[in-house]
DNA sequence: GTGAAAGCGCTAACAT
DNA sequence: ATGTTAGCGCTTTCAC
C-alpha cells in the first residue's frame, strides 16, 4: 500500500507533526531534520493523501463544474479556462454534463456537495427557477454562473449582455439592408440566454419599424431544422432574407439545410449565429456570429471563486464584452448591403455595462 | 456547518452505525427506525460527507482524465463519454489538460494520485517513453490510454489501428487517381498516433509504387501552415494533388490556407483529415476524414476501468473500428476520379483486429 | 524546533 | 436489529 505520513515519520525518526510541517511549510523544522524527512519521502515515494488532508482541513481544493454538454465547443472552451486557472492555484476540477436536463443539474449539484467541492461553476437552464441553485444557496456554497443571463445582484454570473447582443444583431442585419428577419432558436426552456437574445432581437426589430420577426424553436438535440426552414421559405414573398440563430452549432446546421434546399447563403439569405466558436472562422462562407469570450468566462469565474476562497473580498466580473464578427454568411441581401459594411473583418465592440 | 452522521444519529435517537447502514443499504435496519432516520436526514438536509467515506473505505469513486486539450472536440467527445459512464456508475470525473506538454502529464498524474482517484484515463505524447505512465505503473494504479497507439499487451489502450488507417488513406487517395501525395502533421514528438498514421500512409504509398510523399510537421498551436503550403506548392509540376492531414483541425486550417492561396479544394487538390469531428460534415466542402469513435472510446475506457474496480476481470477493448468518411474535400484530382467512387457517402469499415 | 494527542466524518468489525 | 468502538491519513493546538 501507499506510504502514509506515519511511515515517513518512522523512517526519518521524527514525529508525524514534523513531517506535516515540512509538507505544508507551516511552522519551523530544522534544516537538518528537513533533509532527513525529505529523503525518507523520496525513498518511499510518498505522496500525501489529499483525502486525509481534506477531512482535516475541511477543504478539498476542488472546483465543481456543471455544464449542459461538453460536445459544444462553447462549454469545452470555458471548462478549459477553468482548469487552467484552477491548476495554477493548486485546485482540481470535477465536471458533470447535464444534457440540458434540469433534473440532472440538481443531481450533479447534490453529488458535488457530497464530494465537498469548495465552490461550483455552472450553467443552468433557468437561473430564476433552479432547484440546483436553491440547493447551493441553502447550503451557502459559493458558486458562479457562466453564460446564464442574470443580474449580478441576483445570482452571481459572469456572462455577456445577451439582450444587447440580440439587439445588435437586429441592428446590423437591418444596416445590411434586410427588412424581413427571422430567428431560429434552441428550446427557450433550456436556455435563459436564448430568451434574452430573442427579446433584444425582437425589441430592436420593432423599434426599427420592421415586421415582427417570426421565431422558431427547434430541438437542439434532434436538430430538425429542415421542417422549420421548409415552413419559413414556403412563400418567396414572405421568406426572410436574414436568419438569426441562437447559437453557432445551430447556425451551421441551418446553413447546411439551406444548402440542401439550394438556397444560397449569403446571396439569398444571411445567417448569423451566436457564440463565436473557433471553427466558425474556417467555414465557407465564414460564419457570422456574436463572439463570447468563452475561455475568459471560465477563467474569470474560476478567478473570482479562487479569490473568494482565499478570503479576499472580490466582486464577480459580471458582464464581459461581446464582439460581433461579421463573417461572410451574413452577406448582402439582394444588393442592399451598404458599402461601408462590406468588409467582413468589420467588428463592433459590445457593451460591457453592468445593468440587466 | 453541514450536519454530520452523528447529528442525524442523535436527532433520530439511534447510533451512527444505524445511520451508516441505512445510507449504504448495508446490514439490517428496522423499517420503523429507517423512517425515523430518513426523517432526520430530510429535516437537517443531511448529505453524507464523501471525504469521510473515502478516508474510511480507501476509494474515492473518482476517475481522473488527462487529455492534451479540451478545445479539440476529439478529446471533449471522449471526456463526454467518460462522464456519462461514470455518472451512471456513481463515479465522478476529475479532468486536467496538458497542452501537449509531457511535463504537465506527470504533474497531472501526480496530483491525481494524491487525490487518490481510483483509476485514470489518459492520452499521453508517447506511451513508450512516459514518466507519467511509469509513475502509475509503479504505484499499481489502474489506467487506460485512449487514442494512444500501443499494443494492448504493452500498456492498456483503447484506440484504433492508426497505421492501418493511414494506409487506408493512401490506398483511397490512390484509388481516386492521385499519384503525388503529401502529409501535413502536427509534431510527432507530441503524438504517437500521428507517427503511426504517417508510417501506415508512407508504407502503403511505397508499396503502391508512388513517389515517397513528403511529410511536413507543423506546430499545432501556432498552426503556421501557410509557409509549409507555400513550400509544397512552389512548383506546379511537383505539387501534390492530395494532402493527408494528421487531424481534422489541421485539415480545416489547411483548407482555409489553400483557399487564401486560391488553390481550389477539391478541384485542384484533395484534402483528407483525421478524427471525424462532428462539424466536419457541415463544412463546405464536406471534410473527408478518418472517423474515430471518440465518445465510444471514452465510454469503453470508463467501462473497462469501472468493471475492473468492481472486481470483474475484464479485458480492455483495445482496438475499435475506424471508418473512412469520404467527404467532398477529397474530390477528384484532375479528372482521374473513378466513377464508382464518386459517391461522397462512400464509407469503408476499418479493421478491428488487435495486432500492432 | 519537535512531539503527543485530539479530532475531521465516515465505515466496519465485533458485541449484544 | 442496533450500539460501541477502532481506525482511515492528515492537521493542529498545546506542551516541552
Amino acid at each position: 500500500m501507499a506510504a502514509t505520513i506515519r511511515d515517513i515519520a518512522k523512517e526519518a525518526g521524527v514525529s508525524v507533526a514534523t513531517v506535516s510541517r515540512l509538507l505544508n511549510k507551516s511552522g519551523y523544522v530544522g534544516s537538518e531534520t528537513a533533509v532527513r524527512v525529505q529523503q525518507a519521502i523520496d525513498r518511499l515515494g510518498f505522496r500525501p493523501n489529499a483525502i486525509g488532508r481534506s477531512l482535516s482541513t475541511a477543504e478539498t481544493r476542488t472546483l465543481g463544474v456543471i455544464v449542459p454538454a461538453l460536445s459544444n465547443p462553447v462549454f469545452a472552451d470555458a471548462v478549459s479556462g477553468v482548469t487552467a486557472c484552477a491548476r495554477q492555484a493548486g485546485y482540481n476540477v470535477m465536471i458533470a454534463a447535464t444534457n440540458y436536463d434540469s433534473a440532472e443539474e440538481v443531481e450533479a449539484a447534490g453529488v458535488f456537495m457530497e464530494r465537498r467541492v469548495d465552490a461550483m461553476i455552472l450553467t443552468v437552464a433557468d437561473p430564476q427557477q433552479s432547484p440546483a441553485l436553491d440547493l447551493l444557496d441553502a447550503a451557502g456554497l459559493p458558486y458562479v454562473l457562466i453564460y446564464n443571463q442574470t443580474s449580478c445582484a441576483d445570482r452571481p454570473a459572469v456572462t455577456i449582455d445577451n439582450a444587447a447582443a440580440g439587439a445588435e444583431v437586429a441592428r446590423v442585419l437591418q444596416g445590411l439592408g434586410h427588412r424581413r428577419l427571422a430567428m431560429i432558436s434552441g428550446r427557450f426552456a433550456d436556455s435563459d440566454r436564448a430568451i434574452a437574445r430573442r427579446d433584444g432581437f425582437l425589441a430592436e426589430a420593432r423599434s426599427a419599424g420592421l415586421d415582427a420577426p417570426p421565431v422558431h424553436e427547434v430541438d437542439f438535440i434532434a436538430l430538425n431544422v429542415d421542417t422549420v426552414l421548409k415552413e419559413l421559405f414556403r412563400a418567396p414573398a414572405t421568406a426572410p432574407t436574414a436568419l438569426f440563430c441562437s447559437n453557432d452549432l445551430l447556425a451551421i446546421s441551418v446553413i447546411g439545410a439551406l444548402d440542401r434546399m439550394e438556397i444560397d447563403v449569403p446571396r439569398e439569405v444571411s445567417v448569423i449565429g451566436f457564440d463565436g466558436i473557433a471553427i466558425g472562422t474556417h467555414l465557407h462562407p465564414t460564419l457570422a456570429t456574436v463572439v463570447q469570450p468563452s475561455r475568459e468566462m471560465g477563467e474569470a469565474a474560476a478567478q473570482f471563486l479562487l479569490r473568494r476562497l482565499a478570503g479576499e473580498e472580490a466582486a464577480p466580473p459580471c458582464r464581459l464584452p461581446f464582439t460581433l464578427r461579421l463573417g461572410e454568411s451574413a452577406g448582402p441581401a439582394g444588393n442592399a448591403r451598404p458599402a461601408d459594411l462590406q468588409d467582413p473583418a468589420y467588428t463592433r465592440e459590445g457593451d460591457s455595462h453592468d445593468d440587466q
